[in-house]
DNA sequence: CGATCGATTGAGTAGCGTCAAATCGGGTGG
DNA sequence: CCACCCGATTTGACGCTACTCAATCGATCG
């Protein structure tokens, strides 16, 4: 499939923090990480905001939305970027059951994902809430065995996606770093104990 | 799409408060109700509850979902259920690209729903979320026009649907209700003034 | 070296949760 | 028909978690 759109795709560079698409533009386009990271977000008039999800090199996105974008797409690092014009791609599915069963694929894996992250949000502590988040970061974010966890993203941006403020994000990593669970360091986070976070994310399904 | 299904289709009645399909179950089935009303259900160990969504009369659910359910499913009151084989449709949907980009529509519809929700988990207050809920609830549980919305789930249930406790719940109705903005009656709830419910609801997308 | 931006820490508070009691309503059986 | 019971809802009192406001610290950059 991927093989297909490479002719119809472009690379586009954008730098940190900027804009990749916003939640009112026609839904022309979806896009690939090459490299870096992204994040989708969605902004309440008075200024507070929720962080839908963090995207790594490999990910596909701006492909689950209908007519028009429902978040913004901004860079958290400088990223990389593959852009694909999503007309081929719905043109192609109409004829393609492959495709499309593609696409189902992709929007059921990102539906399991957002309901993991609504009982997130619903339901757990805020110690919950960093625990699994920093699990979810040590799965998706390709780290280096031995290395420390790189988190790209602002600590802003954890309290956002995780439904906290900033302070309560802070408050929680020291303390964890204070039990050992975890060391903070200047390159990322290092995680001394997963067996410990699994314990304190009380992730019961998947 | 469903008319070629019917054949394979039977028809199952459940009581309220009874389960339709559990959490770890193979995924063999897809279910569209006929009446009633019906929630998905997540659990935490220690008890703690998320329901993911509602269900109403028309809408179809187990369609969303992979190798296995990732909630449970039960009956909010009784219900009845067209229950249809996911192997056929999964099995049609190979070599029917129409079919498929319909479940895909389908899974896309749901995601949305779904940010949506962890937009209002993550960033409202208590009252933001409840006028949410009713709005919501006044658009999906076709209420007769000038009728009392009938609200067929507990308090216990908006509370874990909204991520809030029981008397949270209670008290933000009541005070919705001594403002004039909504009548609490035995055969539900009377919005009246939609208006104010969507300034306090702050719904900034759809 | 000063300026700036993000992260951390501290103090005080508010919103929402917990626990407990009171009330309501519907169903049952005498 | 009425008294009783039980579960759901409502209300009240209180406490705790997480938020707000503010100051400090650290790192980066011109």
């Amino acid at each position: 499939m991927l093989h297909f759109l490479e002719q119809f795709g472009c690379t586009i560079s954008v730098r940190r923090t900027h804009e990749i698409y916003g939640h009112d533009q026609p839904a022309e386009f979806c896009w690939r990480i090459l490299s870096g990271c992204a994040r989708t977000v969605r902004l309440m008039e008075d200024g507070r905001r929720q962080v839908g999800e963090f995207l790594w090199a490999g990910d596909l996105f701006g492909i689950d939305d209908l007519e028009s974008y429902y978040s913004d797409a901004e860079a958290v690092t400088d990223v990389l970027l593959r852009r694909y014009p999503r007309r081929i791609v719905e043109a192609q599915a109409q004829s393609h059951a492959a495709l499309a069963l593609w696409l189902r694929r992709l929007a059921l894996e990102n539906l399991r994902a957002a309901h993991r992250q609504i009982a997130l949000l619903g339901r757990k502590t805020s110690v919950e809430k960093i625990a699994s988040f920093l699990l979810e970061m040590d799965r998706r974010a390709a780290p280096i065995d031995g290395q420390p966890l790189e988190l790209p993203m602002s600590r802003t941006d954890i309290a956002d996606y995780l439904g906290l403020s900033i302070e309560t994000v802070c408050r929680n990593l020291t303390q964890l770093q204070r039990e050992g669970t975890l060391a903070i360091m200047r390159s990322g986070i290092e995680l001394r104990n997963r067996g410990t976070l699994h314990e304190i994310a009380r992730e019961y399904l998947l």
